[in-house]
DNA sequence: AGTGCAGGCCAC
DNA sequence: AAACGTGGCCTGCACT
């Protein structure tokens, strides 16, 4: 990280702080010139990922500035690593244990999601390879194994069974390929064959509904025009009209009630609805959001307290819960065992009180560290 | 030295 | 006017 540090700073021409966003701003936008500097409230450029990544396309007009920017991107990932994970986490290990206790609020989020803290383990990366060797070091004792059951598309099928989307539904029921049967109803293509870019759009459009979708994000998102992101949209609604009625209905509710309910019947309150100005959009998206994301909360969470009758017996326990995924630490010979029951605990969660029209699936895996095992 | 915000970035 | 939902932790920086 030294070594790349001096490299950054002799691009530059300048010594300066590589982890202040300010200077580097300055650097590349007021000296190197770099076009498309945009400063925010306090006047500081934003240096952003998604900015920084645009800025290495310039290598023929700008060479300087796209090579600096991909350097930073680089340096930020390893200090990102090394400060909130690698040095920190060693902070916490547990004299007594020899382990990492997290704490977790049981009223963590406003949508009825856990938060977990001092150390959050509920954001150990996994994404890139880099990543993923942080959570190598997460491993079972000798002689035991992590077992990870997480569910498959919570929030969509919920959404599906919400929205009363049938041809959501039927994918679902059918276990197809979801975004690919988005791609497919909203451009007309066969899933068979399909292009991954299309699917890929596709998947971020399903994401995108789940959180309250703008045709500004949606663009944002994709990189795309905004037009012709919001063509996407309105396509989409087209193909899916219950999905538009869910929203508005959804918004409705709120301004009437004051909250917003999972399908449990738990309440979500939601009282900046009505407020003016830029708030206004951000109180309606999570308003729309809450009841798919906090119905997921109460599923995982049904889980949960039903899963010590149900290992009972084994030489096992439940470890973490990630939002959507349970890890367990488990003897070797009973991770199968152990596989069965709690994917069937997990399976089965939203019964007897949620009769829910799409199957609920759990996908798992097993490993001696945590990047094995999911 | 402690506090709080901003920018940034990790997860689902 | 801002611009995709829910969180927590890090560093830099201005301030007391």
């Amino acid at each position: 990280m030294a070594g790349l540090e001096a490299d950054i700073i002799e691009l530059a021409g300048e010594p300066f702080n590589v982890g202040s966003p300010k200077q580097l701003g300055e650097i590349l936008f007021d000296r190197l010139a770099v076009p498309g500097g945009e400063k925010g409230k306090t006047g500081a450029y934003a240096t952003g990922a998604d900015i920084l990544e645009d800025i290495t396309t310039l290598e023929d007009s700008h060479p300087k500035g796209a090579r600096l920017a991909a350097l930073v991107l680089d340096w930020r990932q390893i200090a990102k690593l090394k400060s909130t994970y690698t040095d920190a986490l060693q902070d916490h290990i547990n004299p007594e244990t020899g382990r990492v206790h997290t704490s977790y609020s049981i009223a963590g989020a406003n949508t009825g999601r856990l938060a977990s803290t001092d150390p959050n383990l509920q954001n150990i990366p996994v994404r890139s390879d880099e990543g993923r060797r942080i959570r190598e070091a997460f491993v079972a004792p000798p002689g035991r194994v992590l077992v990870s059951l997480d569910y498959s598309q919570i929030e969509l099928r919920i959404l599906a069974h919400i929205a009363e989307i049938p041809a959501l539904v039927q994918a679902f029921r059918d276990g197809i390929d979801i975004h690919a049967m988005t791609a497919s109803e909203m451009f007309g293509v066969p899933v068979e064959g399909m292009d991954p870019g299309i699917r890929r759009q596709a998947k971020a459009i399903n994401f995108g509904v789940i959180y309250g979708i703008s045709g500004f994000g949606l663009a944002r998102n994709l990189r795309i025009p905004r037009a012709e992101a919001q063509g996407f949209i309105d396509r989409y609604f087209e193909r899916f009209p219950g999905i538009r009625e869910y929203m508005s209905e959804t918004v409705k509710t709120a301004q009437e009630k004051g909250y917003v309910q999972t399908l449990f019947g738990r309440k979500i309150h939601t009282p900046d609805i009505s407020a003016k100005g830029p708030g206004a959009g951000f109180a309606k998206r999570a308003a729309i959001n809450a009841p798919i994301q906090g119905t997921a909360a109460d599923v995982i969470r049904r889980a949960m307290i039903r899963m010590p009758d149900a290992i009972a017996g084994l030489d096992a326990r439940m470890l973490l819960q990630v939002h959507d995924e349970l890890l367990f630490e488990v003897a070797e010979d009973q991770a199968e065992d152990l596989t069965a029951r709690a994917r069937q605990v997990m399976e089965a969660a939203a019964s007897p009180v949620v009769d829910l029209k799409v199957p609920l699936v759990v996908d798992a895996g097993k490993g001696e560290n945590w990047a094995k095992a999911h």
